[in-house]
DNA sequence: TGTCCACAGGAAATACGGGGGT
DNA sequence: ACCCCCGTATTTCCTGTGGACA
């Protein structure tokens, strides 16, 4: 009687759910989800609503003599993440080569993503096996041997070439000979005309080049401004036509939305995350998406955030995270000072396995804890009793216990 | 008014670790 | 397998400093 119940009851509740569901296709919430042809369509619609115009008009005219058989010169795009740097170009480049096929130009492009740190031999590698010029090595073959199949690869093709190198300042280590390849020695080794396509979101990645390949680099620049609260209202309408039902939010929780997301960053992504979240709320409450769980769910991206922070970090700094908090709640609300929390991580280090850094490597790590905001650090003076940092947590109290939580598993699995 | 505390935080030295070359 | 080199993490050393207190 009790399992037939239980049935019932489960039964009922989905078809609660179904009824009262506002997510129509959640993977339009999450972009990861989305395969690239469907990214590039939403993009797309983006473009339709005369977002990003400015830039795209840019790259038309940047491109354009290809067309004619003439020859641009480099691009270097910049622009913080969640910009669109990366689809507007994939999508600019997949377009102009219909064109150029159309107009029996030959053009073909290549997009080389370094969205996560390379040394240079890797980064080679991933564009040789994206060429299918070579396999996937680690060790036992020389650069230049690399450099060689590329070049050997490209030889043959005598059109244009447009090469896109997504994140170039993820390049570690030989970053000059990586772009010495690029800008001095492969356009001399083959036929077809290179264009060298860079992303990055920090505006002084060519500061640090070699000078030679830097007076060598004929660059054009485009920037990709953040988005102002207009253009992610755009975004995200198109979001919620394609993931919500109709009439799922109740009015102005796009236009807060936007505003929130373009007062912190201009990230399209954090504007579609929060969202996401909104939506998720709405639906577990069985209720529309009101302005309330806007607030809600940017409350809780937030603590997530905290939370994965603390847990990706070294297991030093949540050390040290771990002394603040134990050190705090003994002071029961008292302001603590560096001597103290130091005190206390000592004796930590001394449950745990992890060895104890010195009293200045500390000091940095609180100064970091104070960075990413997990606790609040002030530079006071004592007079004759000289100086100290104040160290406070202002973090909910629910909040800290997750946190103190998290470590201690973290020590766990440790020692 | 000058002293002097107890730490802040910069600079240089040193240890460490991972990858490349032989 | 071994060594070397280089970038990063950490330590060592040091100078600077605001203000209570004598």
């Amino acid at each position: 009687m009790e399992a037939t119940n239980v049935k019932a009851k489960i039964a009922q509740q989905i078809q609660h759910m179904l009824h009262n569901s506002i997510i129509k296709d959640r993977r339009f919430l999450d972009d990861e989800q989305l395969i690239r042809a469907e990214q590039l369509a939403v993009l797309e619609e983006i473009f339709n609503a005369n977002v990003r115009d400015a830039e795209i008009k840019e790259l038309s005219s940047h491109f354009a003599p290809i067309l004619r058989g003439d020859h641009p010169v480099h691009l270097a795009i910049w622009g913080k993440t969640g910009t669109g740097k990366t689809l507007t170009i994939l999508y600019f480049l997949a377009l102009l080569q219909a064109m150029c096929k159309a107009k029996g130009v030959a053009m073909k492009h290549t997009h080389l993503d370094l969205s996560t740190p390379r040394p240079c031999f890797r980064a080679l590698n991933d564009l040789a096996c994206l060429l299918n010029a070579s396999k996937r090595y680690t060790k036992g073959i020389s650069l230049e041997e690399m450099m060689q199949r590329i070049e050997g690869k490209l030889a043959r093709f005598g059109g244009c070439f447009a090469l896109f190198i997504d994140e170039v300042d993820n390049v570690r280590r030989d970053r000059d000979a990586f772009m010495t390849f690029f800008v001095r020695r492969l356009p001399q080794r083959i036929k077809a005309k290179l264009i060298l396509v860079f992303a990055s979101n920090r505006l002084d990645w060519p500061a640090d080049l070699d000078p030679r390949v830097k007076s060598f680099l004929k660059l054009n620049e485009l920037i990709f401004e953040p988005y102002d609260a207009v253009d992610l209202q755009h975004i995200l309408r198109i979001r919620v036509e394609k993931a919500l039902r109709p009439k799922a939010l109740k009015p102005g929780v796009i236009e807060k939305i936007a505003a929130m997301a373009s007062r912190d960053h201009g990230d399209a992504r954090e504007a579609v995350a929060l969202l996401a979240r909104s939506a998720y709320l709405a639906e577990k409450a069985g209720s529309k998406v009101t302005l309330n769980l806007v607030d809600e769910a940017a409350s809780e991206l937030d603590r997530d955030r905290y939370l994965i922070l603390i847990r990706t970090a070294p297991s030093q700094l949540q050390a040290a995270m771990a002394a603040v908090i134990e050190s705090c709640q003994k002071a029961k609300g008292a302001p603590i000072d560096t001597a103290d929390a130091y005190d206390t991580y000592r004796r930590l280090c001394n449950r745990t396995s992890l060895g104890p850094l010195s009293g200045r490597a500390f000091r940095d790590l609180l100064t970091e804890l104070d960075m990413y905001s997990l606790v609040h650090c002030r530079v006071i003076s004592r007079g004759r009793r000289g100086r100290a940092r104040e160290i406070t947590i202002e973090l909910p109290e629910e909040l800290v216990g997750k946190i103190r939580q998290a470590i201690l598993m973290h020590f766990e699995l440790w020692g």
